[in-house]
DNA sequence: ATTGAGACCTGTCGGC
DNA sequence: TGCCGACAGGTCTCAA
């Protein structure tokens, strides 16, 4: 389930639980999930304390007192299940993959049933040089995101919008859902060239202001939406909801799907040109 | 160089 | 109730 907001909200829960704790010891109950676990992954994690919990796209990131960094993404089906020292025992479960137990007594549980995810520990060389971590682009929240940011990666694209906004280079963090998202409040077609939004001389034209400011809103909302527990219900305004009437007011339009790139896209025919 | 399709793996849900 | 296919919020690789 886990696109940008959501690995935002698994930082912030598992934030306190790792960081300024040594890892005691890891209970690595298989030896790979999408990829094999690196040489002596438990050895270089025993004994370690956490520094910081960081997320960097779609990724966690827990840097060491050793200098390397354990890197950790959820794939699909990722999540993290914590007790607490002293809290009740969670029973373990067949995908369970692996529990860090920490100095403070707490017990954390990474389990992935797809095992899309993926777990490494980078050296800071490793890290720099990562063929996917380093050629990350921008992360939608920040500064270095903008139209001008946008419009220069845009430039030339002939891919559809839809795809340059999963591409992980491109800005990153976004998935099927968000992406979705922002480009039906930003009232743009998923199927439109990415190129369209910038001008012959790589000016960002209005509708990349437009697409700049709906990924940003969409992502920031469903981050508040995920910390307040109480939001978890709310619905998206596009995703998920072929056949049924256009939320933007006035347009009266009807949500459809189509598969892009083997995905489901959810748009309205009526207000996203 | 891009791009689309297929692969990875398990669980769930709707229809018959 | 049980079986079967379609589908799932991610990424990688490979062939065109």
């Amino acid at each position: 389930m886990p696109e940008l907001p959501e690995v935002e909200a698994v930082r912030l829960e598992l934030d306190p639980y790792f960081t300024h704790y040594r890892i005691e010891d890891v209970d690595v109950r298989r030896p790979d999930l999408r990829d094999p676990f690196p040489r002596r992954f438990r050895a270089r994690l025993t004994g370690q304390t956490v520094e910081r919990f960081l997320r960097r796209a779609k990724y966690l990131l827990a840097t060491l007192a050793s200098e390397e960094t354990l890197v950790m993404h959820l794939g699909m089906s990722g999540s993290f299940h914590v007790s607490a020292a002293g809290g009740p025992l969670r029973e373990i479960d067949t995908h369970d993959h692996v529990i860090f137990r920490m100095s403070s007594g707490a017990a954390i549980a990474f389990n992935d049933p797809r095992r899309f995810g993926m777990m490494t520990l980078l050296t800071p060389k490793q890290l720099a040089a990562h063929p996917v971590l380093s050629t990350l682009g921008p992360e939608p929240l920040s500064d270095a995101f903008d139209a001008a940011a946008l419009a220069r990666v845009f430039r030339g694209k002939k891919a559809p919008l839809k795809m340059a906004l999963l591409d992980q280079g491109v800005v990153a963090g976004l998935g099927n859902i968000y992406a979705a998202e922002a480009l039906h409040l930003a009232g743009l077609s998923p199927s439109r060239a990415a190129r369209t939004l910038v001008t012959a001389g790589g000016e960002p034209r209005e509708s990349a202001y437009r697409l700049t400011a709906a990924i940003k809103q969409v992502l920031t909302r469903a981050i508040a939406r995920q910390t307040v527990k109480r939001y978890r219900s709310a619905r998206f305004q596009v995703y998920d909801r072929e056949g049924q009437p256009c939320l933007r007011p006035g347009c009266g339009g009807t949500i459809r799907r189509r598969t892009q790139a083997g995905r489901s896209t959810f748009y309205c025919p009526r207000c996203q040109r």
